[in-house]
DNA sequence: GTCTATAGCGCGATAGAC
DNA sequence: GTCTATCGCGCTATAGAC
């Protein structure tokens, strides 16, 4: 037991810091936020922010793997899952995305924002590229189209389903309300996956 | 005459300026840039840059404009051409922003990225949301699809082509060099097409 | 118009009492 | 662990000489 028992009998206070700075980062941006706006919101002082953290730094570093595994680790069990076709999988992670993101809009750009501006800082560790590229789900792609990168539906997939979250702004107008937004993703849970059937068959 | 000359006789440090704080703003972002640099960057002096345009927020804007106009304009005629079909205009519009996100591989994240720091600040003078809904392409999906809202094509169609340059650091690792990810783009220009061709014939 | 110098403030981080 | 107070720096913006 190397790591203590941190994981189970999390620090309050840590964890009070740790869900503020999720907020402020996630709205602002790493360079955007001040780190007394995390304090306050956390309602501790901005000394012990640098107690439990040491540096905005390594704070947002905490929060940004969070953030990457929840964006990509999503889907992983859909796209290895050896026991549903092409298909299925598909429909499987359009709905997991559409869940995951009703509820967490704004994670998209915060992580391609991040990624973006700071190309290297957070290539470390975690990578969504492998995850995909040695998935069955790639695998079965390149099955039924075997003269085709099967990156090409893959980024056309998680496009469709992403997209309109990083891209709300614009067509906030366009839609109106935020209950409006939820319709037009709700369709998407059906219309992607009978579009990309449509796609896996053209010649 | 209402605006003198100065569209036609640039002045060349005003410009200089310009081009400078259109690499760093694109490259850092708002909140990222620090004025120094930009006046680095165009050879002047920083208190130049405030005599020409008052404040960092006031430059950023000038850029935003040019930067929203050059993403949502590209495609403006291809919209609206009364004498083309809607499977030809798929097409222009996917070559349009190849051809220009090739060039401007950043502008993508750069804008989405700051519409969803500051919602409202750039809101106004510029409805990227009009240009689209009011479009003959638009008019020509609703004929063709009477049954779907044809948002519901304009996002994929958008995300299928935009996507992949906001995703980038992603994918970047699977695809390799910057010569390999410029292959998958222009495969794209055939592909997407097609693709979209299929959809709309799906029942 | 263009420069140097600096005002004035807000930031991240830390010292040190409790 | 948690606080108050403060350091020291770097930022935007401006004053004022040329």
């Amino acid at each position: 037991m190397a790591k203590k028992d941190k994981d189970i009998i999390t620090s309050s206070t840590e964890e009070k810091i740790l869900e503020a700075a999720r907020v402020v980062f996630t709205k602002k941006g790493f360079a955007g936020t001040r780190t007394r706006d995390i304090a306050e919101l956390s309602g501790i002082n901005l000394a012990l922010l640098n107690y439990y953290f040491r540096s905005k730094e390594k704070l947002f570093k905490v929060v940004m793997i969070e953030k990457m595994q929840k964006l990509f680790g999503v889907i992983s069990p859909a796209l290895n899952d050896a026991n549903t076709t092409l298909e299925q999988k598909v429909t499987l992670i359009v709905n997991l995305y559409a869940d995951m993101l009703i509820k967490n809009p704004d994670l998209p750009i915060f992580v391609l924002r991040e990624l973006n501006l700071n190309s290297e800082a957070f290539g470390s560790g975690f990578h969504p590229h492998k995850m995909l590229s040695d998935s069955f789900f790639v695998k079965q792609l390149k099955e039924k189209r075997p003269d085709e990168n099967p990156l090409q539906f893959l980024i056309s997939i998680l496009g469709m389903i992403i997209f309109p979250f990083i891209a709300k702004p614009i067509f906030k107008k366009a839609i109106g309300s935020e209950k409006a937004f939820e319709i037009i993703i709700n369709e998407r849970r059906a219309l992607i996956p009978k579009w990309v059937s449509a796609m896996l068959r053209t010649k």
